[in-house]
DNA sequence: AAATATACCTGACTGC
DNA sequence: TGCAGTCAGGTATATT
């Protein structure tokens, strides 16, 4: 599933390819994604130079002259330049036909992705009230230690709340977790400054290594898959439930948070 | 206001 | 072999 990382990596892969180019035309061969896809599409950015990729959140914005299409890739979404010619396949969704005969092919087996176009000058009330990028300043421990003063709510649900911080999914949440020595089952407000600090750290060290991992390991955007290289990282506990933590030997433990699975060490998380 | 539940969808896996 | 059932998971939205 595509988290923050391996959204930043189909940036990077794409963006170089995108701009610059003119689009002559959008193919929608299945408009129902998480929200329909509009069928004005084509008729908007036909025609339009694409001037660059930006991403906010898990989300990417693909700037064109006269607005934005506001692409989710949800949990098994992900983008690719082919020849327009290459033929479709099943869940081979939407087509960016470019003017040099490439184009961006929208894949998406589960449909949980959107692709959504904002008019220039307007902000999507996707993006309103997104909390601040992991990877930015504005996620700090002063930041963090004040917003989780006084909740109750369970350490690892608050940082998955994109009200909170974006970006941060059930992997890579686990993960921090674990580094920083936390049992996700404590309440936001009763883990210690220190802890939340540690936890800041912890979330940017393992968010950007993956984007580093994806940058090297990665993924062909061109003809290939256009698959960035999932979780190259090891992984400490995410899916590990019942076997032995590597740091102590301890079984790994398994809960449910905020209806999401969550595997921890009840000896090195406290 | 915050916490919790629900819905969306289908591939992968399990058990019979 | 095949079928029915279960689960995962990001995130908006409804409900408590």
């Amino acid at each position: 599933m595509p988290e923050l990382p391996e959204v930043e990596t189909t940036r990077r892969g794409i963006e170089p390819h995108l701009q610059g180019q003119r689009v002559e035309r959008v193919l929608v061969r299945n408009a129902s994604l998480r929200w329909p896809v509009p069928d004005d599409l084509d008729a908007r950015l036909s025609g339009q130079r694409i001037r660059q990729v930006e991403r906010r959140a898990k989300y990417l914005l693909i700037r064109a002259e006269s607005g934005t299409l506001l692409c989710h890739l949800g949990m098994s979404g992900s983008l690719r330049l082919v020849d327009a010619a290459t033929p479709a396949e099943k869940h081979e969704h939407i087509d960016l036909v470019l003017a040099n005969g490439q184009a961006l092919r929208y894949t998406d087996p589960r449909r949980f992705g959107c692709m959504l176009w904002v008019v220039e000058g307007e902000q999507h009330p996707l993006l309103a009230t997104l909390g601040p990028e992991p990877l930015s300043n504005d996620f700090s421990a002063p930041y963090l230690q004040a917003k989780a003063k006084g909740r109750k709510a369970a350490i690892k649900p608050f940082i998955m709340d994109n009200a909170v911080v974006v970006g941060v999914g059930n992997i890579y949440a686990s993960e921090a977790l674990f580094s920083a020595g936390i049992d996700p089952r404590k309440a936001a407000g009763q883990v210690s400054a220190a802890k939340l600090a540690l936890l800041v750290d912890e979330i940017k060290t393992v968010l950007a290594r993956a984007i580093e991992q994806g940058g090297t390991t990665l993924k062909d955007f061109v003809g290939g898959d256009g698959k960035p290289g999932y979780f190259q990282q090891e992984l400490m506990v995410y899916g590990r439930a019942g076997l032995p933590c590597h740091t102590c030997g301890h079984e790994l433990r398994e809960v449910k948070l905020g209806q999401r699975s969550s595997v921890f060490c009840g000896a090195c998380q406290r």
